[in-house]
RNA sequence: GGACGAUUAGCUCAGUUGGUUAGAGCGCUACAUUGACACUGUAGAGGUCAGAAGUUCGAAUCUUCUAUCGUCCA
């Protein structure tokens, strides 16, 4: 049975979509495999995608390399699982939920919690799927029966438990610190969710009277002069002599009126703006620091609304308006001095894109530096490897300068803190409110408004997965699967997710999380900028796999995508993977054809193919000995790229052997071979090999193209659809092959090209049969020339004649291929003048070329140093360059006779 | 300002421990259309490997500096 004539990838998509995979259970991982029967597990954690996603690039990039990993385990006979799930994404998904309940006209706050969050899991099972359906489309062979919500029950618990644990053991802290505050969502975030952003802002002097010293000033330069109401000092370095007389002085706040001391710190930087510094405890950090060690109690006037609560005049203003307006008031009452233009970074949140507010409030956070110290050891020491790995720079220093991690969020939708208050405030960690009860004596207990950040049940995601729910927990899957393989993610989120991951797998576990983890490249588009959704540059992935084909969509992004690198991918570059798709079908019902031809029916060539094993007795040409060298080395290198994550070179190396050896090569001359009225057994023989090297292609191929490969699997023997490449094992390297001289088999192909280049050079028609004479160089060379003569006939389209003592003919081209002689004899078709024109210019570039050979081969320090295999080589090219020359002065001659 | 990465054919990129007469895909040029395939085949043009200096018998590859671009952190 043969494919259908042209390839359409809807219906096979259609056909073998995750829908049929996944009710055969073919990518189900059992515990029991391994642990009974000593299976090695792999397993790939997908880094959850939020609930309020859709497809985009990076998914498609990110989830196919994951799937690549998983199928090759799988057909190389590990226990393969890879665990799915969602995230709640706490801001995202609250803010998408409160825009949907504005268009209603309610808030969340005429809702109360509990019935906003009703809402929001209502809308949760209502669109929270859509990514997992999307991901889908990729045929990704994950086992869905795991899929996980970061919400779901066994994960809460987890998220508690963890809590707890890390409070009892004194890394979970209560305190008031400057935090980043999001005016729009209101709520603090953690560094990380803070985005650095050049901006042009005014830089404005001011000048601050001296109380003591009528008439006197002391000038400091501020981007944010709105802050000058919460001033509670003015700092300069202790080794400025400019200020060191004003140290203990008081200076007056412009517009605000209070005295403020003038104090010296060595935070303060002399080179910087007037070397003066105002101290606003309330809105830095640093200041906040300087202040506390000062002593000096910070006065806040900027609000959670980002509007401002002073008692000067501006309050509820807009912090931004505020501002302006305070230049203006400053020059009218003479303390403005001068605004320069002045570019520097601002903090934007991620989620809303608004500049941060420092704020100063009460939040929990988690003390880093213990948990840091062995994380970063495992790094260092290789026990997790990155690839590539320049990502360990990043690493280290972020874990060299770690800061304590703001983890509360004053948010409703997400894991609440498990902490409950006593009326007078006194604070008590438990895993529910009657342990709470039972710890504080009392049942008058509140708990805790805030809820955790997301990436706080994100970094325990290795364990939730596999159904840890807290610190005493213990089943199966942990032992069997954890430590995970291999993660595949972003470098963008190395510190919110992966650095963290690796904390809370040894804190939790005593255990690294993963062995590899994978950096994925950026996506841009065609310009280099990157992709987003304001720039409308950013195609639908769905769109792109309608058009090509998801087969082609994985292909192409793998094939594009090298290891740490940026790509560039505009839509239009999916056509490398649809025609390769369409070549790879193509190829295959010339196989099946040819099979049809000479075997009577499917049992028949089932029978021959099961027994089938390829060996010098069933090769009857050349080129199949070519072809299986070539095989044989691309399966090498196959594995190998695996081994070291180099996935574009498994596609590439893949293409190159299919494209270059399989089809234009072996294929081409197996036509040959086949034509006529070749049968019998020795034809059955080389159909038998097609198929052999097709299957294997089949295979190989099978992780990047999972929907073709399987189609035409399934063409390959009658199994059911019940069956699936997708659990077939993936052939191994035969090591004898990769040793295999070949040579001389592909002498012919030489041949080939050099006769068809010929032809080319002087235009000789196409449909025109030309006469061919090789003149061998070695017995050996006659022998396969001749058995392959048929082959070189029709592929060059020549009579060929070849002998080892043939005559140099009149009215030729001749040329060479590894010393072997060849002559087009076409009497009035070549002309002299242009033959002897390209013969002397041949002998012009070989003679220079010998030239340069000799001079490094008399340099005497070359012959010396180098080593002795080098110059071997150098001696056998010019020995082999030089044969060459003789013979074409000597066809020069015969041209001129 | 610091760290890391990039710079090779018109475009996008390979080039794994220094031993090349520097490769591929797309694009371009010419030719080919009756049995797998025009989403194709065959042949071809196109590069002083960003610049400078150095190490070496030998540098796209190693070192230093410079320039341009990018990412992360201040």
């Amino acid at each position: 049975m043969n494919l259908e004539k042209t390839y359409n990838h809807q219906d096979v998509e259609e056909r073998w979509r995750s829908a049929h995979w996944e009710a055969l259970g073919l990518f189900h991982a059992e515990s029991s495999r391994v642990l009974d029967h000593e299976k090695a597990p792999y397993t790939v954690l997908m880094p959850p995608p939020n609930v309020t996603g859709s497809l985009t690039l990076g998914h498609v990039l990110n989830h196919t390399l994951q799937d690549i990993f998983i199928r090759y385990s799988r057909m190389t006979g590990r226990e393969a699982l890879w665990l799915p799930g969602t995230d709640h994404a706490g801001i995202a998904t609250q803010t998408v939920v409160e825009k949907k309940l504005k268009k209603d006209g309610v808030t969340r706050h005429e809702l109360g919690r509990r019935e906003f969050l009703e809402h929001v899991w209502q809308w949760r099972d209502e669109y929270g799927g859509l990514i997992l359906r999307q991901l889908r489309r990729l045929g990704i062979s994950c086992d869905w029966r795991r899929n996980l919500f970061t919400m779901d029950e066994s994960a809460s618990q987890a998220v508690v438990s963890a809590f707890v644990a890390l409070y009892r053991d004194g890394l979970i802290y209560r305190g008031t610190r400057i935090i980043n505050w999001c005016p729009v969502s209101q709520t603090a975030l953690s560094d990380e969710e803070v985005i650095m952003k050049s901006r042009r802002d005014k830089l404005v002097y001011v000048q601050y009277s001296l109380a003591n010293q009528p008439g006197k000033y002391i000038t400091v330069a501020t981007v944010r002069p709105e802050t000058i109401l919460g001033d509670v000092a003015i700092a300069v370095n202790p080794a400025d002599p400019r200020y060191r007389e004003l140290v203990g002085e008081l200076a007056v706040v412009p517009l605000a009126g209070r005295h403020i001391p003038i104090i010296a710190d060595e935070y303060v930087d002399i080179e910087f703006g007037t070397g003066a510094l105002k101290i606003t405890p309330a809105h830095d950090p640093n200041d906040y620091e300087v202040a506390r060690r000062h002593n000096l109690q910070p006065i806040s006037v900027v609000g959670k609304d980002g509007r401002m609560t002073d008692s000067f005049g501006y309050a509820g203003m807009d912090r931004f308006e505020a501002r302006e307006k305070i230049i203006r008031d400053l020059e009218e009452e003479g303390s403005l001095v001068r605004v320069e233009e002045y570019e520097h970074n601002v903090g934007y949140s991620e989620r809303a894109d608004v500049v941060v507010e420092p704020y100063l409030s009460e939040q929990w956070f988690v003390r880093m530096k213990p948990l840091a110290e062995r994380a970063l050891q495992v790094v260092n020491d290789g026990e997790i490897r990155f690839h590539p790995p320049h990502w360990i720079n990043t690493y280290r220093h972020w874990m060299e300068n770690i800061q304590d991690w703001c983890i509360s969020r004053q948010l409703w939708w997400g894991h609440r803190i498990p902490a409950w208050y006593e009326p007078d405030g006194k604070v008590w960690v438990a895993s529910s409110y009657e342990e709470a009860c039972h710890l504080a004596g009392t049942d008058k207990l509140v708990q805790e408004d805030d809820v955790l950040d997301t990436w706080f049940s994100s970094w325990l995601w290795p364990l939730t997965t596999l159904g840890w729910t807290g610190m005493h927990s213990d089943n199966d899957d942990l032992r069997a699967f954890y430590p995970t393989s291999t993660l595949v993610t972003g470098p963008d989120i190395i510190f919110f997710w992966v650095a963290r991951m690796i904390m809370a797998g040894l804190y939790f576990k005593g255990d690294v999380p993963f062995r590899d983890v994978y950096f994925t490249s950026i996506i841009r588009d065609m310009k280099g900028r990157k992709l987003s959704k304001s720039l409308g540059n950013s195609p639908d992935p769905l769109k792109v796999i309608d058009t090509y084909g998801t087969d082609a969509l994985r292909f192409t992004i793998i094939y594009i995508a090298p290891l740490g690198q940026d790509v560039l991918f505009g839509e239009e570059k999916c056509e490398l993977g649809r025609n390769f798709a369409t070549k790879l079908w193509n190829a295959s019902r010339l196989v099946f054809m040819l099979r049809e031809r000479f075997f009577a029916s499917g049992d028949e060539f089932e029978k021959r193919y099961r027994a089938f094993a390829p060996d010098d007795q069933s090769f009857s040409f050349a080129e199949e000995r070519v072809v299986m060298q070539r095989y044989h080395t691309m399966l090498d290198r196959y594995h190998s790229a695996f081994g070291q994550f180099r996935v574009n070179d498994i596609v590439k190396n893949v293409y190159d052997f299919f494209w270059g050896d399989y089809c234009d090569w072996y294929l081409e001359a197996l036509k040959i071979k086949l034509s006529g009225d070749q049968e019998g057994e020795p034809a059955q023989n080389a159909v038998c090999l097609a198929v052999y090297l097709l299957e294997g292609i089949l295979k190989v191929l099978h992780p990047v193209m999972p929907f073709i490969t399987d189609e035409i699997w399934h063409h390959i023997s009658s199994c059911s659809v019940d069956e699936s490449i997708a659990v077939s094992p993936m052939p191994a390297v035969d090591e004898g092959w990769l040793k295999t001289d070949t040579t001389l088999d592909a002498l012919p192909q030489q041949v080939i090209a050099e006769v068809r280049s010929l032809r080319s050079l002087f235009t000789v028609p196409p449909g025109t049969t030309a006469p061919l004479t090789i003149k061998p160089a070695t017995e050996r060379a006659h022998e396969v020339l001749l058995a392959n003569s048929a082959i070189i006939s029709a592929m060059t389209r020549c009579d060929v004649g070849i002998a080892m003592d043939c005559q140099r003919p009149r009215h030729a081209a001749g040329s060479l291929v590894e010393g072997n002689e060849l002559f087009i004899q076409l009497e009035g078709l070549i002309s002299f003048e242009k033959e002897r024109d390209r013969l002397l210019k041949e002998i012009e570039r070989v003679s220079s070329y010998v030239a340069s050979l000799e001079k490094k081969l008399s340099n005497r320090s070359f012959v010396d140093n180098a080593p002795a295999d080098v110059v071997d080589k150098e001696r056998e090219k010019k020995c082999e360059a030089e044969r060459n020359l003789v013979k074409f002065k000597d066809n020069l001659q015969v041209l001129s006779e």
